[in-house]
DNA sequence: GGACAGTACATGCGCATGCATTCAATGCAA
DNA sequence: TTGCATTGAATGCATGCGCATGTACTGTCC
């Protein structure tokens, strides 16, 4: 009745199942215990970190939205917003562009760095717990 | 200023970035392409595949919403409401379940599995393109 | 039998997301 | 200069999600 898939289908199937399974893991038990213990989503610690990494590597301390946008997964809606959230967080400042008008300047605040410097040894921990092993459980809490 | 990730720490999360992009690929375009094409979303397409893999394995044709759920990653809640749209759509049949009444077991209809069999080859493509190749565009349109 | 904890599913609610649209600023062409 | 297509970002809207809760049923212990 139903037709089977090839080999090849097969091993994309099941590639991608393990790859839907991993995600889920990390990114429900990531929304949790960085929204628990930090008031942070798992994109606005996504974002954040850009931000650090903008700053210390590039020289440069502010990023460009529209730099920033290619590498988190999100609409451009979505990280307007999250980018809202951030700021009325007092976590960054949005700061109109002098080369470009249209642009906004991202900056992360003192409380920004240190919220994300915080953050960060409990990221890396779910993501041990989740990557690390073969396949943690579910949605389990970390030890700290 | 900052510490620096440990190299276990800094791969985990080159793996976890790799894992993202390549959800956040393959997830958009399943959505929208499962969407467009046949009014389905990821999680419905999967949900309908379970139905399908159920029936013609385990003899039974019908699953219990308790069996389907450990197998989508979606809250309790979010696959009742899923299971709701399916059936809203004469894709699936709710009834009690017999032996629990609390129970509900699941049914596809024929519409339903006509309709996972239309988007099949689809996904499969999407798949292909997105997981094949090594990490395909972010969103880009399938030829069929 | 009756009380009570546990399980299966549904629903109210708030929130984050994506799409479509809008607004402002830029670049280019006539 | 004016006019127009393009780009960067914000916003209205609909939708799907998770959490908390509610409702119905089951099994156990007294």
């Amino acid at each position: 009745m139903a037709e089977l898939d090839s080999p090849a289908e097969a091993g994309l199937v099941a590639q991608w199942r393990d790859l839907l399974a991993r995600h889920a893991a990390a990114a429900c038990m990531l929304d949790r215990e960085l929204g628990d213990r930090f008031g942070l989503g798992m994109s606005e610690f996504e974002v954040l970190e850009r931000l650090v990494e903008g700053c210390d590597a590039g020289g440069g301390h502010a990023l460009r939205v529209s730099e920033l946008a290619p590498t988190v997964h999100l609409s451009q809606s979505a990280l307007s917003r999250l980018i809202a959230r951030l700021e009325k967080a007092g976590l960054v400042t949005r700061a109109m562009c002098e080369k470009d008008r249209r642009g906004i300047v991202l900056t992360l605040t003192e409380a920004g760095r240190e919220r994300y410097e915080q953050a960060r040894p409990l990221h890396r921990e779910v993501l041990d717990l989740t990557l690390g092993d073969g396949l943690g459980k579910p949605c389990e809490a970390p030890s700290g």
